[in-house]
DNA sequence: GGTAGAAATGGAAGCGCTTACGGAATTGCG
DNA sequence: CGCAATTCCGTAAGCGCTTCCATTTCTACC
């Protein structure tokens, strides 16, 4: 072993990186195993705890679970004690006794996180909400074997749960892992199961409002560009869509509708199809396809809102500095995120729940729709 | 349940307006206790894979885990009952245990994840590093205390180490988190701490690189736009721009060098200063300045390559599917990623390790630069 | 073939926690 | 004030794994 290191520390010092420029180059310098020493960081543990407040083991566990049988002065002590102490329960050793993780899965299944920004925000929320509710979040990356890799954190204890974000619903892996009881929430609904408790934004109202505030505002060819219809959201948005005709009996032209696929770059490309149809509006159902519309619009001489409305869904186009404020529909990602994570917690906790939590969006109105009159249906 | 499928059915048929609504409105329904009953999955233990290989926990143990003390037969004997056996070891056994979690943290420190393409990028990448390596990924995304949380998290063994985004290296509290021995490795350098492992590209090569190129080309005012200042990699890059000047006996015109934060949308808003410089190049410190300064110049009429030649660095920019290719150096996320788990494996079993770890980026040459001679410095 | 010495193996003690279970303290009521 | 009915609390048995240590088996060499 010690000549192993010392090997080992002979290889290391070698040749040392191109030490380019002395900024760069590198230091060469080992970190020193001593000073890594450990200072056994004095661990507090329960029996500490539990000595500390005169109690035994089992009550000290008791009092700081909230379980019964702990008179309420000696809970109080405890807990005192506890946080004097800087106790922290040991997430393993509560796994291993028994418990949960308290570590929930978090599944993407996006392959370009930095290409889409719905995934991102959801991510961003999630990983927030986690810590509001003291849960530790753990990134489930395996895309290729999603169901597997989720079994296995399940498995090993690493997890308690799943949350797949509605990106991802392709292939019948999601039922293999409810099928395996593998507490499991999407955020989105699923598109063919619905027993699959869900947490997703109301689609269709708000899309019907923004449709209908163009129709009201002096649009009357307003086009849409659907997103990935395998996809539940995009389809109830493209009802919403319907809807909002259906209410102020116009008949709806199906060469104003067009399919998308919710990436920026269609909305980019679709321009022309679109403006061949001579739309005075465009409900596009992410914000991604409206911002590519939008340029390609603007690239083109189109003045917005004035020749050409829009509107988007989803609420991150923040991510544009330049151009007018978008109209949008916002996604309330944080509500989304803890919501999804108490279903998930209830899941876990073996507790009664609704299938479906629908979560009301925000929307907002910008400047690439008309505005809002003081009247409106 | 059975109602809701029919009611989707409905929905995605067509337009009913009575359906709409109910449809989207909290169907109520309870998941069944029963249903969620638990199978008691079968957990293989590897008291189990002992026994069926005939040999003693101790020794299956050692066996599984590579440790000295098995002859060979045996450990392929009970690597094989455990295959076939479908063992996985418990986590959280194994961590209690005396062993680590095997899950790394990571702190990327961003609030809009999804308006920094390099921390999407760079956790994307982790992300999947860490499924090669058999280590889990927690998020650590408590972004007021993230060294109380790291800490926290440390402490009941949630995580065995940190990984930290360069994004995010603020304040002091990297330091605290140093002090307090947590394994750390930053992924970018520290501007003080010259003693934390850190994985990085190599930033002054390739911006001199890149910058040469656009001096060998013709351009004789090539200006730069830097990054934050505060951060190691936006000086280095400046350093790479001004090393290309130097070995050309070019002298440094300081009214080239711009200010900058990383920001697309700083690239557009500085566009008219930068122009009032006259310039016939710019390197700018990240793609998504140069991005934004590209669509400014355009915006303005400015051709480029031929005016003006733009190069920037992270290789990111491939978000935009418009215009030319942005000529850039392109990090590369999956061997940072690499190296920085496989150092913080390192520093968590207290092996040796250098401090700086540098990776080679590559340069991808767009049409935002001139086109490559036959010859170049 | 016998014996020292090395290598392999199994027993058992925990890691820090939860949770029956039975005994002790407390309460209620006559 | 006494006894049963409660409520509280402590003891101890694990959760699944690693690792120390004593024991057994093997190897090598005389």
């Amino acid at each position: 072993m010690e000549a192993l290191t010392e090997l080992r520390n002979q290889l290391v010092k070698g040749p040392s990186v191109s030490a380019e420029f002395s900024t760069e180059s590198t230091k060469s310098t080992k970190i020193k195993e001593a000073s890594i020493e450990v200072d056994a960081p004095p661990n507090v543990t329960l029996t500490d705890v539990a000595n500390a407040a005169g109690v035994s083991l089992a009550a000290a566990s008791r009092a700081l679970n909230g379980k019964e049988g702990v008179r309420d002065h000696v809970r109080k002590r405890v807990h005192l004690v506890a946080e004097s102490l800087g106790y922290r329960p040991n997430r393993a050793a509560k796994n291993l006794a028994g418990g949960n993780a308290s570590v929930m899965g978090f599944f993407l299944g996006i392959d370009n996180l930095w290409n889409n920004v719905y995934g991102a925000a959801l991510l961003q929320a999630v990983a927030n909400a986690s810590v509001a509710h003291d849960e530790g979040l753990m990134l489930v990356a395996d895309s290729r074997e999603p169901s597997k890799a989720v079994l296995n954190m399940i498995n090993d204890g690493s997890i308690d749960g799943v949350i797949i974000s509605a990106v991802a619903l392709d292939d019948s892996w999601v039922e293999e892992l409810l099928d395996a009881k593998v507490p499991t929430v999407l955020v989105g609904a699923h598109p063919r199961r619905v027993d699959v408790p869900v947490v997703d934004v109301q689609n269709l109202t708000p899309s019907k409002e923004v449709v209908g505030h163009m129709l009201d505002t002096g649009c009357e060819r307003v086009a849409t560009v659907c997103g990935n219809m395998s996809r539940v959201d995009a389809v109830r948005r493209l009802h919403g869509y319907r809807h909002a005709h259906l209410e102020r009996g116009i008949p709806i032209d199906n060469d104003l509708i067009f399919d998308g696929d919710f990436s920026r770059e269609h909305g980019w490309n679709i321009a022309d199809r679109v403006l061949a149809a001579k739309p005075d509006g465009v409900f596009c159902a992410n914000d991604q396809m409206a911002l590519g519309l939008y340029d390609a619009l603007v690239d083109r001489g189109i003045s917005i809102p004035d020749e050409i409305s829009i509107a988007g869904f989803d609420g991150t186009s923040s991510v544009e500095f330049r151009g007018p404020a978008l109209t949008t529909v916002a996604q309330p990602f944080d509500q989304l995120a803890n919501r999804a994570i108490e279903t998930l917690k209830a899941l876990v906790a073996k507790e009664a729940t609704e299938v479906e939590h629908l979560v009301e969006p925000e929307i907002v109105w910008g400047e690439t729709t008309r505005p809002r009159s003081s009247e409106m249906s």
